[in-house]
DNA sequence: CCCTGATATCTGATATATCATATATCTGTA
DNA sequence: TACAGATATATGATATATCAGATATCAGGG
C-alpha cells in the first residue's frame, strides 16, 4: 500500500528540516550562528510555520536553541555534550550487540571486516567523507539488526551531532588507525563466540569518552583552532 | 539572573503539551483515542498553532502519531514497546550507575532505603499512586548525580510512556514486592563495594524484559481486559 | 555624567484564514 | 447491482496578520 508507492508529498516542514541538517552537515551553518524566521521565509518564499516547526524539531534533537523572541542559535558542541554524547551511544550500541548476539554470524562479521578495510583504504587515499561513512556503516551493521528503532534514532541523532561540526576534510590519523584497530578486535571478540566481551569493549573502549579522551582533545582541539567549536 | 527569577511566562504550547501529558497520566486520555485540533481550539478558545506544536512535541516522545490530514492518535503501548522501553533504561541507568559510582555514598544508598521502604509502605496500604512516585525517586537518586542531562531526559520520557497507560488503581503485589526485593539487593551491591555488579543487576534483572517478563504480561495483560492497552 | 523611564525595534509566539490531501458520499452508466 | 468518477467534507499543513516579550535607543532629570 503506501510503502510501495512511488510518489510521495514531503512536507515543507521537513524539506527545512533536511535542508537545514545538510547546511550544518557541510559546514554552512556553523555552531553558534543565529537563524532568523523572518530572514529566511524571506529566502525561501515560504511562510514561518513550517520554517519554526522545523526548528523545534531541530531544537528537540539538540542541533539549536530557539531563545523565546530573542533568535535561535545553532548550538556549539562542547566536550562534556560530546562526553555525554559517548557515554549514551556507548551504552545503547553496547545493549544492542548484547540483545542481538544471536543476529551476529560470520555474514556479519564479515560485513565488517569489509567495511573496516574500506575505512582503511578511505585513510590512505586522505578521503575523511568516505572514511566517516564507511564507519556508520561498520556500526550499522549490528544496529540494523535491532528492532528497537527508537534506540537506533538516538545512537544516530547523537552521531550526527558529533560528526557534523566537526566534519572537516582532514583526520588524526593516529586515532582512525586506532580506532579500524579497535574494530578489528571487537570483530575478534565477536568472532570468538564471546559477545558479552565484544559488548564490553564497544563501550569500555571505542565508545568510552576516558579512553578515547587524548584523542578526542586533539582532534577537536584543532577544529577549534578553526573556530567551529565553541567549548 | 534568569534562573533565580521568581515569575516566568509559560507559553502556551507548553501549558497545552503538560495538559495533555496529565490527561494521559490520569487516565483521562487512552491509547487509541483521537485527538482533533479543531475541537481543542474551540474548547480551550485558543489557536490550533500551539495546539499542534505541543502535539509535535508528544509526537517526537512517542505520545502519540499524527496522521497527515487524518487525525492525531494517542499511541497504545504494545509489549515490544515496553521491551524496547526497557532495554534503553535498563543500559542507561547502567551507565549511570557505573560512571558516577564515585558519587554514590552511603547517604545516597541510605536515601534509597528510606524510598524502598516508604514504597513497601504504601504497598502494604494500596497507594499505588504514592508506589509509583517513591519508585520513581529510588532511581533518581542515581539518575539525578549525572550531569548527563539528556541521557536522564530519555529515561524519564521513558518510563512516562511505561507509567501512563497502565497507571491504574492497583497492583500485582507479588511483582512489586519482588521489585522492591531487587531494590534492596542493588543496595546491598552497591554498599558492599561493588558498583559494576550493582550496574549489571540493574540491567540485566530489575530492568530486563526477559527477566521481568512474566510480570509485565500479567500486569499488562489485566490493563488490557480493561482495553487500555493495545498490542 | 549617570540613571531612570519612555519609546522604538526586533523576533519569536499565537491567531486567523486558506490550502492540500485523505476519506466519505453521491451520481451516473454499464 | 456494481463500479467508476465527481463532489462534499474533514482535518492537518501552510500562509499571513497580529501580538507579546526582549532588547536597544532616546530623552529628561538629578
Amino acid at each position: 500500500m503506501q510503502t510501495d508507492c512511488p510518489f510521495s508529498v514531503v512536507s515543507l516542514r521537513q524539506q527545512v528540516y533536511d535542508y537545514l541538517r545538510g547546511q550544518m552537515n557541510r559546514g554552512d551553518l556553523r555552531p553558534g550562528s543565529a537563524i532568523n524566521l523572518g530572514e529566511m521565509s524571506a529566502r525561501f518564499g515560504i511562510s514561518r510555520t513550517p520554517l519554526r516547526e522545523a526548528l523545534l524539531q531541530l531544537e528537540a534533537e539538540g542541533f539549536v536553541t530557539i531563545y523565546p523572541r530573542r533568535g535561535i542559535v545553532v548550538n556549539p558542541l562542547s566536550e562534556s555534550d560530546i562526553r555525554h554524547a559517548y557515554e549514551v551511544i556507548g551504552a545503547l550500541e553496547a545493549s544492542v550487540i548484547l540483545n542481538e548476539q544471536g543476529k551476529i554470524s560470520s555474514a556479519e562479521t564479515g560485513q565488517m571486516r569489509e567495511l573496516n578495510e574500506l575505512m582503511r583504504q578511505s585513510l590512505d587515499r586522505d578521503d575523511f567523507a568516505e572514511f566517516y561513512d564507511h564507519n556508520v556503516a561498520f556500526h550499522n551493521v549490528y544496529l540494523d539488526l535491532s528492532d528497537n528503532r527508537g534506540l537506533v534514532r538516538t545512537v544516530m541523532t547523537l552521531k550526527q551531532r558529533l560528526y557534523d561540526f566537526p566534519r572537516r576534510k582532514g583526520f588524526v590519523k593516529e586515532w582512525e588507525t586506532t580506532s579500524t584497530g579497535e574494530h578489528e578486535r571487537f570483530i575478534g571478540l565477536l568472532e570468538s563466540g564471546d559477545p558479552k566481551a565484544a559488548s564490553g569493549y564497544m563501550r569500555d573502549v571505542h565508545w568510552s569518552f576516558d579512553v578515547q579522551k587524548p584523542w578526542i582533545r586533539r582532534y577537536y582541539s584543532e577544529l577549534e583552532r578553526e573556530g567551529a567549536l565553541n567549548r
